[in-house]
DNA sequence: GACACGTGGCG
DNA sequence: TCGCCAAGTGT
């Protein structure tokens, strides 16, 4: 059927987590942060970061004084570090442009760079309170369950996802309702091992109502990593997170034995702007030569 | 709509 | 061990 607002928000009041962007003095800004750094990535390895740039970059304008560099520096091994390039790209934008506070408009905010539909929503919500749709797969696999009763969410469909999750939105505290949706979906209503016996929609839930079927749509893909342009990349730039100096080619050299890929990763990289060259020809992380 | 894009932990 | 998974975005 529907999801009982009333059951989800006691159970949201009982077991959240106390993540620190959910603090109530937590700023728009530090939101964003933490929607940037939690897009593709587990909470526990963004938590000790988050704190860290926080504390480092507490408006948007700090941090768009920093390097490039210093900014994929501390991004440390946090994965698909063009989010910390695009991320100091909105900070400046928002320092710019905005007066150095965070937009609070969702098309505003899905005009910044690194910024897309899920990432505006959630900061529209979260950081600002407003009724909106907050769609992630979290959402989108508790809704498929306790609305439609499949096993999982199919593929993703941005207009029929968004009509969803509106027609489940309560009139009152529905950014505490959103955030309670994807944390049922993270804690409880789990992509596998699903502990339905703790979860507190159990009695208006399609999926039980209908025996709990499996996954019956097309299926997944799965990302491969061994052997990747991906794992190149991730191997060259952290030959340069590692030095302080810009280092000669043959140190990049040793990471890779494929000649081909290596430099085919190898230039993408300056091309993405996540590596420079010095004049002398050395490598580096950019803007710090 | 498919695909590229990092990384590490867990069952 | 290794496949699967984790709060997506840009092209």
């Amino acid at each position: 059927m529907s999801v009982d607002t009333e059951l989800l928000l006691d159970w949201w009041d009982r077991t959240a987590r106390d993540l620190p962007w959910r603090r109530p003095d937590c700023t728009a800004w530090g939101v964003l942060v933490s929607e940037i750094m939690l897009q593709q990535t587990p909470v526990a390895r963004v938590e000790p970061i988050w704190h860290e740039w926080l504390a480092r970059w507490p408006v948007p304008s700090a941090m768009a004084a920093a390097s490039h560099g210093d900014v994929l520096r501390a991004w440390g091994k946090l994965g698909y570090p063009r989010r910390a390039l695009r991320l100091h790209e909105a900070a400046t934008a928002i320092a710019r442009d905005h007066g150095d506070v965070v937009p609070s408009d969702i098309e505003t905010l899905e005009g910044l760079p690194g910024i897309g539909s899920y990432t505006a929503r959630a900061v529209a919500a979260f950081a600002y309170g407003q009724r909106c749709a907050v769609v992630d797969t979290n959402v989108r696999r508790v809704v498929a369950r306790a609305v439609h009763g499949a096993g999982d969410a199919g593929p993703p469909s941005t207009k029929r996802d968004l009509r969803d999750v509106e027609a489940l939105l309560p009139q009152d505290d529905a950014a505490t309702f959103s955030a309670a949706l994807m944390e049922l979906g993270a804690l409880v209503c789990t992509a596998k091992s699903q502990r339905c016996a703790d979860c507190p929609i159990y009695e208006a839930c399609a999926w039980q109502r209908n025996g709990r079927p499996a996954y019956d749509g097309p299926a997944k893909k799965v990302q491969g990593f061994a052997g990747t342009d991906r794992q190149v990349r991730g191997l060259l730039l952290d030959v340069l997170r590692g030095t302080s100096e810009p280092v000669a080619k043959a140190h990049l050299d040793v990471v890779w034995s494929n000649h081909t890929q290596r430099e085919k990763c190898l230039d993408s990289l300056l091309q993405d702007g996540l590596v420079e060259q010095t004049a002398s020809g050395l490598f580096a992380l950019p803007g710090e030569h």
